[in-house]
DNA sequence: TGTCGATCAATTGTCGACAATAGGTCGACA
DNA sequence: TGTCGACCTATTGTCGACAATTGATCGACA
């Protein structure tokens, strides 16, 4: 490490562990950290320049939100991304963007709506900056505020660790996006969903709220079938 | 403390933490240690006949499973159970305990049917024990069984949670649900449960898993109705 | 050449000490 | 009597050291 990143947290103590939380967790959201990559103690202590004590327990805190794997005595890996799981992954986003969404539009007020309104203009901003951890954060951002104005912690929370995994789907294949869909990421499908949530039309929100997690399927899906590889005539296998 | 209890721990490293972890996380659901309890390290430590650090790391787990809260520099507390948000969380139950059985009508195996067979062994065979613990956990248990019957590790993973919550519950009442229901404790709609599920029908599966959780919120909101004081005339209020 | 046991180094889990923090108590003052 | 500041104590957050674990390497042997 060429110098070392002692972060000076604003705010008391509880200032070690949670800078390298902070750090890290951004790392691993963003792809900076790869799925699979391993994290280990010592390394970390002197990149941050904290004894291993903060360091352990951020990665315990970061486990416990599902961005590490963490075992006895072995050392700390970032959650693998499991594609084959990304179908039962894609059901699960939909019940509770379904879900959350509908809640919503049933029990949303002013300032719920000013609030995702204000998040939608976020994301906007965004994407026109190219800032692919920007995008990812403030889509996030967006649902979260839809969530919260659904009223319902245990949902919303479900909802977060969810998008929290689809933004490092979403992370894979930024590139992707932007070259097939110039770089509009799905902004009509939010502006839909306020308007759905503004005339409390339940109904509506949840249909949106399914196309919104079909569409995001749908990319990746895309983005998996791409060849990227240049042409490569290997010959006929011979049976 | 009369005595430390130094758990000899199976296995090898990280027996520190583990122990400390399974007996707090048994005594928050069984509401042995109450909610809104203090944790602190320095009785813990006594208590266990571990330092401070693996104390430290079983509470940050905890944390993550949503047993205790911790805040910096605070005594970490058991988490409260918070009776406000019963309605959502009922709403929450409902939607995670629909798709999971939904999920395993669809999906399920002759082995899940097995394996969701003994679970039901294992709970019918608690309630005759009267122990309130084992009632709770097979319960659970029985839950968890369908639930990997029907290959959603996202929404079984957040059914488990809520069943965490709805342990603690439980045990608020399980005086209550004795007196009243003759030890019964809902064995009857198991094994309807089981019946949907071996015939595959998803549609009677959801609607027993909805009927379930409503008779769930039935009985707390009829337990919390009661009123255990004597009659006590205190006059008429004067206005 | 492959297998096994011994050794070593780098990690992880825990220990106890030190420093920082927060709440309670006490005395002074208005 | 209520408020404020100083002091004290018991906690929490972090440090660095020690012990345990694990994987890699090496040498011996068949």
């Amino acid at each position: 490490m060429a110098g070392q990143v002692r972060t000076m947290a604003t705010g008391g103590r509880a200032a070690g562990w949670k800078s390298v939380y902070d750090v890290l967790s951004k790392d691993i959201l963003s792809l900076t950290l790869a799925p699979g990559e391993l994290l280990d103690e010592m390394s970390l202590s002197r990149r941050f320049g904290f004894s291993r004590s903060p360091i352990r327990e951020a990665l315990i805190r970061l486990a416990g939100d599902g961005l590490v794997v963490t075992l006895p005595n072995r050392t700390t890996i970032v959650t693998p991304v499991d594609i084959v799981q990304f179908p039962k992954y894609v059901d699960a986003l939909d019940i509770a963007q379904r879900v959350n969404t509908r809640l919503a539009a049933e029990l949303r007020t002013e300032a719920d709506l000013k609030a995702i309104a204000e998040a939608q203009v976020d994301f906007v901003a965004a994407i026109g900056s190219g800032d692919h951890l920007a995008m990812s954060g403030t889509n996030k951002a967006f649902h979260m505020a839809i969530a919260r104005a659904g009223r319902n912690s245990y949902m919303m929370n479900f909802y977060e660790r969810l998008l929290d995994e689809g933004r490092r789907i979403l992370h894979l294949h930024f590139d992707y996006i932007e070259r097939t869909r110039d770089g509009r990421l799905l902004t009509d499908e939010h502006e839909d969903m306020i308007d759905a949530i503004r005339a409390r039309d339940v109904e509506r929100a949840d249909r949106l709220a399914h196309m919104h997690t079909r569409q995001f399927r749908d990319n990746f899906l895309d983005f998996l079938r791409m060849n990227y590889a240049s042409s490569v005539d290997l010959g006929t296998p011979r049976s």
